[in-house]
DNA sequence: ACTGAAAATCTACGCTC
DNA sequence: GAGCGTAGATTTTCAGT
């Protein structure tokens, strides 16, 4: 089915997502817990189709998952710094088990593995500064296939909140 | 309301985030679509009170909103990237216009604001390299206010979709 | 993709502790 | 004030078309 919805049904687009799938990814992005119903009504089709798509945008994995976004400060996590890291040897058993050990360590929210110069950089948050200081020293200084790393502080953040879809590449 | 929750009731926490609460708060972080009355049997509470709860978390803000998680290639973004820029003069309203106008580009994800070397980082994410090469030369290079910037493709991303409470500072 | 009806859920409110 | 149970309103879900 995800096949032969390549060509038809599609307003031109060569992915199995039209314009219906569109205004509901772009929907559930905005607000995730709107039930169905207000879903449906907000697209001009009946619940039952609404339904219908979500699931099948769901089982194509299109929609990945549904998330609360928390208050940091709430979390006690009031800093927030990007810390980016240079590993040696640059082997492949020395960034799998840098990446997989330092995405486990709760200061840490995402871990990118980089091409260029620098080899990772780890998006942290933390309690306050002096919990940042504690976390460079205790979690990183002390390893041993860190080579380097330069941690930037971050002041603010704009996030997109709905991410759209970009034009084929075509 | 909100204050008087400081000393009661807090299990020794000095915010207003008891056990209950914090335990809502990671079962919608892992799912924002669960029914009122499965996050309530998960508790071992009744869904009323599992209702409240929810809702005094929202009017205080520390729920912010729920959020459905798309995956990229269906967005056409299969390459993700971290641009960190300078921008000079490094004034307020420099900054400010700047933030204000790569927030808006669809191209970018994030914008983050940091203290240190580099004065920005954008986290973009688009169909291909030709259309990163592209958007570093069309909407980056060409402004006056920026000094330099360098770009690193993102191989790969480990993301903690559960963010948990940190212990207090104290 | 829609309609309709049964099952499940949501949620306001009065109650207890 | 926090949590609970109930009942009426709403929503979900799935035939059948």
């Amino acid at each position: 089915m995800a096949i032969s919805r390549t060509f038809d049904q599609n307003q031109g687009r060569i992915s199995g997502v039209d314009e219906l799938d569109a205004e509901i990814i772009r929907l559930l992005q905005t607000d995730a817990r709107q039930s169905n119903r207000e879903l449906a009504r907000a697209l001009g089709v009946a619940p039952s189709t609404c339904l219908e798509r979500v699931r099948a945008l769901t089982r194509r994995g299109v929609i990945r998952g549904y998330h609360a976004e928390i208050d940091h400060a709430a979390l006690n996590r009031s800093v927030q710094a990007m810390v980016s890291v240079q590993v040696r040897p640059l082997s492949r058993a020395v960034i799998e088990s840098f990446k997989d050990s330092v995405s486990r360590l709760p200061q840490v929210l995402s871990v990118f593995v980089l091409a260029g110069g620098d080899d990772f950089l780890l998006h942290v948050a933390v309690q306050d500064l002096d919990h940042l200081h504690g976390f460079l020293l205790d979690q990183l200084s002390q390893r041993r296939e860190i080579a380097g790393f330069r941690t930037s502080v971050i002041f603010q953040r704009v996030q997109n909140s709905v991410i759209s879809r970009l034009p084929d590449p075509a």
